[in-house]
DNA sequence: CACACGATGCGCT
DNA sequence: GCGCATCGTGTGG
């Protein structure tokens, strides 16, 4: 049965909450409806090479991922997109899980899609997803180890080799599909 | 204050 | 596969 993901479920290691949040339901309540889709593709973010907060070095642009785990963290870019995270680790630690696709829902395949869809921005920026009335994530449906391809991050130009992105097998929801990972899936 | 560029998506080749 | 739209953000002067 479904229940809201609380504080404890986004605390602690970036890559386990990323795919935790796997088969989960991200919930958005605008507009008098209430969008709602299975999280299909995440990437984790602590504070590499690519991430807004490498380095450990803080901005009021990434200020949230240094924050408390549970809130949401979402950025503009290239002028008209918006990308929306989960923060991670503890107080103080800078983490993040990009959300990449959707799948149970039309058009949130790929980040800043996905945001187009469930009418997110940066308004919605460092919301509390375990109070808030509007957007919040619930557990979902029992994801089974073996169907979720571990592969490198999409569009980014450091830390291209890390393997920290994570897909549903088979699901539309996913922006960019890695053949040879997949094919990693039946030989270990 | 100037400027280079991006955790992207879309349309055309 | 490739170029481009379009502007907030970070960095350096």
């Amino acid at each position: 049965m479904k229940r809201r993901l609380e504080r404890p479920d986004y605390t602690g290691s970036t890559e386990g909450v990323a795919r935790r949040l796997l088969g989960c339901y991200l919930c958005h309540r605008t507009a008098g409806a209430v969008f709602r889709g299975r999280i299909s593709e995440v990437e984790a973010y602590t504070d590499d090479a690519a991430s807004h907060a490498a380095g450990g070095r803080r901005t009021p642009r990434n200020a949230v991922m240094f924050g408390p785990p549970g809130f949401a963290y979402v950025y503009f870019t290239y002028g008209m997109h918006h990308c929306f995270n989960v923060v991670t680790e503890t107080d103080g630690m800078p983490g993040a899980v990009l959300i990449r696709g959707l799948d149970q829902i039309e058009g949130a395949a790929g980040p800043a899609r996905l945001c187009r869809t469930l009418k997110l921005t940066r308004a919605d920026n460092g919301r509390d997803l375990v109070t808030d009335g509007d957007l919040w994530i619930e557990s979902g449906d029992t994801i089974e180890p073996a169907s979720v391809v571990t592969t490198t991050r999409v569009g980014i130009r450091q830390a291209v080799e890390l393997p920290r992105r994570f897909y549903l097998f088979g699901s539309s929801g996913v922006s960019r599909r890695d053949r040879q990972a997949e094919a990693a899936l039946s030989r270990p």
